[in-house]
Order: C-alpha cells, then sequence, then structure tokens
RNA sequence: GCGCCCGUAGCUCAGUGGAUAGAGCACAACCCUCCGAAGGUUGGGGUCAGCCGUUCGAAUCGGCUCGGGCGCGCCA
C-alpha cells in the first residue's frame, strides 16, 4: 500500500466516526513543498467542515486527534485548517525495496485491461515532414508511452492519405520531373510539388526503368503515383524511425476504399444525409457539430471527410475502448464532426479525443521563418533531427503542454552545449552510473537504513510519486509532465550530490544506503527517460 | 459575426480550488587540494491582461471587456 492510499483510508475511518461517510476520491493528499509543513498533506478539514457543522480548525484538530499509525511520527495543523502529516523515516525509504524488486518495470500502473488506439502524424506521403510533425511525432509518441507504462493496451497508427488531389499533383509532378530528365522543358502545374527531392525519385525512376513510362497512359500515370507514395513513405518511416518513432500499425485510406467500407458507411449513414446544389451533406448537427459537412462533392467525388468516417469506423470494429488522434492545431474543427460521426454509430461522445499540438514558431538570425510544403523552403525534420540531435529535439518539443505555442530558436538550438536541458537529466544520470561504478565494491544495504537528511528525504518522496506521475500524465496526455518530473529528479540528484559526499570509505553502512538511493536514483530517471524516448548514457 | 486555443518575471513557459505564484534562459556575486563545475549556493526582478461574480479561500471556476493565434458546408 502507498502512503497516500494508507492517508486516504485513515482520513476516511475517522470521517466515518463523525458520521461523515466520504468516497477515496473526496480526499485530497497532496505533496508539501515546504518541508515545515511535513511530508504529506491534505485541505479535507477545511473542504468538508461545513459537512461537520464546526470550523476548519476544529476538525483538523478532531483528525489530528483520531489518526494514528506506526508510520506516521506527527500530524500538525497548519494556517486555516491544513493537517500536516510527519513520516517516519522508514516509511519514506520502503520505497527502494520495492524499486528493487522489479527495477525495469517501476512506474508501470496494473494492467487495465482497455485498449487504446492512439493515431499521429499521418501526414500525406507527399513529401518530407517538416517540423509540426516533429512535434506532433514527439508528442503523439510519448503519449502512447505513458498510456502503455500506465497500463493501457496500446496501438501506435499511422493513416495513410494515398488517395486524393494531393496524390495526383505528386504523380504529375513526377512525372514533369522525369520528363525533365529526357530532356522536355519542366511541365509543373501550381498546385504540383515544386521541391527539388522529386528530382531524386525521378532519377531512380530513369536508372530502374529508363524510358519505360513516357508514354502518357493510364500505366503510366499509376505507376508515377504508386512510385511516388512508396518512395515519400519510405523517406517518412526512415525519418522517424531515426527520431525513434515507430508504429504498429499503417493503414492506407486506398485499403479502406478498396473493401467498400465507404459505400456501406453511406449506405449506413443514409438517414442523416441529404443533397444541396448537387452535393451531399451529413447532418452532424444532430449531434455536436455547428454545421453540416459535405461528404460527396458536386464532382460525385469524396471529400476528405467520408473516407475518415470509415475509417474511424474501422478502428472501433477493431476492438478499441478509445480513440486518440493527435492533431495540428489548425483541425480543431474536425474533432465535433467525428465526433457526431461516431454517434450516429451509436458510439459515445468521448470514445474519441483529439490532442491538438500548437504551432512551431522558428527563429533563426533573430526573425521568425515561416514554412511552405512546397518551396522546399521549410525547415525539414530530418535536418532538424541531423543539426539538433534527436535527444534535445524530443526535449524540447515536449518539455512544453502541446497547448502552447512553441518557439524554436534555431541558432541556440544549434550551438546548444552547456545550456540545453536535456543535458541536466542526462548529466544527473551520468553521475549516478559514476559513483555506482566507483562504489561498486560496497555492497548496497537495499534499504537506506542510515537515511535521515532532508535531500535524501527529498529524493525518496520524489522516488515513490514516479507511478502515479505516470498515471496523471497519461490520463492527461500531457508529456511535458514526465519532463517536469524528470528535472525535477535531475535537481534533487544534483543538489544531493553537491551537499554530501556520498563515497566514504570510513563509513560503510552510510556510503552503502547512500548508494543505494542513488542506484534507485538511476533506476527511475533511466525508466523516465525511456518513456520520452530521450538516451541516458553512462558517461557523457 | 460564430467557434476553439492562448494572455503569469526582460524572454520562453510550468502551475486548473489551498499555505510566501515557480523553473529554464538572460543578468550580478560566490563555490573545485576532495566522488564528473554539462554542477551547486545567493540575489534582483510579478497590478497572474482588466472588471464583476461564486467560495472559508481564485492565477485556477462562471460572466463580460480588451489583446494575440487558428478555424468557419463541396481543401485536407
Amino acid at each position: 500500500m502507498t502512503t497516500e492510499s494508507l492517508l486516504k483510508s485513515l482520513l476516511l475511518q475517522a470521517f466515518a466516526k463523525k458520521g461523515i461517510s466520504l468516497q477515496e476520491n473526496d480526499i485530497v493528499i497532496e505533496r508539501t513543498k515546504d518541508p515545515t509543513h511535513g511530508d504529506y498533506s491534505t485541505n479535507a478539514a477545511m473542504k468538508f467542515c461545513r459537512l461537520a457543522h464546526c470550523a476548519p480548525r476544529d476538525l483538523a484538530l478532531f483528525l489530528q486527534q483520531e489518526i494514528e499509525d506506526p508510520k506516521i511520527e506527527r500530524i500538525e495543523i497548519a494556517g486555516p485548517g491544513f493537517v500536516n502529516f510527519f513520516m517516519h523515516k522508514d516509511a519514506l525509504a520502503s520505497i527502494l525495496p520495492i524499486i528493487f524488486a522489479d527495477p525495469d518495470h517501476y512506474g508501470r500502473g496494473e494492467k487495465k485491461g482497455i485498449r487504446i488506439n492512439v493515431e499521429y502524424v499521418s501526414a500525406n506521403p507527399t513529401g518530407d515532414l517538416h517540423l509540426g510533425h516533429t512535434r506532433c511525432a514527439a508528442v503523439g509518441d510519448v503519449i502512447a508511452s505513458l498510456y502503455d507504462w500506465a497500463g493501457y493496451d496500446v496501438t501506435r497508427e499511422y493513416y495513410v492519405n494515398d488517395c486524393g488531389n494531393q496524390i495526383e499533383h505528386l504523380g504529375h509532378s513526377i512525372r514533369a520531373r522525369y520528363h525533365e530528365l529526357f530532356g522536355e522543358p519542366l511541365q509543373l502545374d501550381e498546385d504540383d510539388y515544386h521541391g527539388e527531392d522529386l528530382i531524386a525519385i525521378a532519377k531512380e525512376i530513369k536508372e530502374k526503368f529508363g524510358d519505360k513510362y513516357l508514354a502518357d497512359n493510364q500505366e503510366s500515370h499509376d505507376f508515377f503515383i504508386r512510385f511516388g507514395i512508396d518512395a515519400e513513405l519510405g523517406k517518412i518511416k526512415a525519418d522517424l524511425d531515426a527520431f525513434g518513432v515507430r508504429f504498429d500499425k499503417f493503414t492506407y485510406e486506398s485499403d479502406i476504399r478498396k473493401s467498400g467500407a465507404i459505400e456501406e458507411t453511406i449506405k449506413f449513414l443514409a438517414p442523416y444525409i441529404y443533397e444541396s446544389d448537387g452535393a451531399k451533406f451529413l447532418r452532424t448537427t444532430d449531434f455536436l457539430d455547428d454545421k453540416d459537412r459535405p461528404i460527396v462533392k458536386s464532382d460525385g467525388l469524396y471529400t476528405y471527410f467520408m473516407p475518415d468516417i470509415a475509417y474511424h469506423y474501422d478502428k472501433m470494429a477493431r476492438g478499441f475502448d478509445k480513440l486518440v488522434d493527435i492533431l495540428g492545431a489548425d483541425h480543431h474543427g474536425y474533432i465535433n464532426r467525428m465526433k457526431s460521426a461516431l454517434m450516429m454509430k451509436g458510439y459515445k461522445e468521448d470514445v474519441l479525443d483529439a490532442e491538438f499540438v500548437q504551432v512551431v514558431r522558428v527563429f533563426r538570425d533573430g526573425a521568425e521563418v515561416k514554412m511552405s510544403k512546397r518551396t522546399g523552403k521549410a525547415i525539414a525534420h530530418r535536418d532538424l533531427v541531423e543539426d539538433v540531435g534527436r535527444d534535445a529535439v524530443r526535449y524540447f518539443f515536449i518539455e512544453r503542454s502541446q497547448s502552447s505555442h512553441l518557439d524554436f530558436n534555431y541558432n541556440l538550438a544549434m550551438e546548444q552545449s552547456s545550456s540545453n536541458p536535456v543535458y541536466y537529466a542526462q548529466y544527473a544520470h551520468a553521475r549516478c552510473c559514476s559513483l555506482l561504478s566507483l562504489g561498486q565494491d560496497i555492497p548496497l544495504d537495499g534499504d537506506g537504513r542510515m537515511l535521515k537528511e532532508e535531500e535524501e528525504k527529498a529524493i525518496l518522496k520524489h522516488l515513490a510519486d514516479f507511478t502515479s506521475m505516470i498515471e496523471g500524465a497519461a490520463k492527461e496526455r500531457a508529456p511535458h509532465k514526465a519532463v517536469a518530473y524528470i528535472h525535477r529528479l535531475a535537481e534533487l540528484i544534483h543538489e544531493f550530490y553537491s551537499r554530501w559526499h556520498i563515497i566514504d570509505r570510513e563509513n560503510i553502512p552510510l556510503t552503502s544506503s547512500r548508494l543505494t538511493l542513488i542506484k534507485a536514483c538511476e533506476i527511475v530517471l533511466r525508466n523516465a527517460l525511456d518513456i520520452i524516448g530521450v538516451s541516458h548514457p553512462e558517461k557523457m
């Protein structure tokens, strides 16, 4: 039993004696910032004083007298009615054997038996990933990891939009580059892709197939599209792989279309479909939307929305309890129409949630750099990761809540050395490893029995918070909370290291306890860095 | 006009009902004869955009105003 749940049950019992019956969720146990406020604190006396018909401090006094446990050293009342718990140091150190029992899994929550599908990036295979995708990739990947650690059954999915206008333009652009290689003038339309990366693809086609696809026929048309999609998706996969982002499943829009799922879906949705100006609209306003949405254009082609509905139905049919879409913030209008479509199928409103990732603004040489996928002037995901490094990019991109704009200083990131926050955490890990290596002949006691300093107690408390941090960060889909946890742990380690000499061969029992604590720090820091996908070198 | 996100230190941002509002960067001073100075200690810096309300208690919840970003039926 964790200290937190112990305190909750003691409080529940005490309240019951007053004739007040509460649920465990009603009680809030807080970590105290100030050590003079004890180790844990509750506001319950203030929150429920009205139910007890007495003043907050009187109720606090009652709780103070009523609650007793061997793990609690003493209870104090402070301020308007806070009840502060001071724990015996043994109670704090009891987290150490738990960590060592299964180090690689410390922090993992109980299996919940809930299946979650997290879809992210899903960039169209028409060009290289840019900074916006980088942030979505980092955010989505860490959210999925948090779910995994918290005990959910997670699938990471990428939806490939390999149909529609943009794909036609891709095929046409590659065809134009291909013809250019045979001495013809370049013929690109305004909506085509003007980036020079397509030249490499055209060259590859020429090397492999010669002039086979110069003829303008259906075969050539289909070939350029197919080859282009495979080439672009191949690059995207390689770039994401280098970023430490891997998917369990790629679903292709073309497969959804071929399966007949769209026609089935339209048939099913018929009661909600009406015609207007030659187009077909879905009455999403019957549910959460403020406007009805077109699903079939007046030219008879589907809008993007129609296959997307079939795709989301497909995901639900695969047995997921929850869908999470990680989307760019400019897609925020999308969520209510898709929820509405899911509700038409009888699903609850909250089977789908979206996380909107705000834009990254890039500053270079003191000026903002505007991005454009087509002009080729955008900062590519690949260049960024190669220049700045995978660890630093991941850390930077999830350090702040995804709902906040991110200002990225390219110059600063390029010259990152000591002022890079990721090194602060990695250095703490390397320090732990270094200490453990220096003291490797000294056996660890495994329970930290000699620990008593404030710095040591602060670390023990923070280590004990790891599991609930993961649980909370997963529930809130807040990767930046994992970063905040890591930063705090690194800070505590650095402070402890600076304040106390850890390896003292004149005092082996104390050294043994302190190295035990350092080992626990190393384990938790390593697990935490694994969650955010940042490496944890033993030497730097 | 309607909808979503945002407004907190010089800058970038944490903090969603609690105690003296925090961190990084930047700035100033100090700390290696001693386990890694990519570190530590100290300091200056704030009408939490504004007003009204709810509450024992509001940066946090509700309403209005101002300011910024994004979106608004046949683009994805």
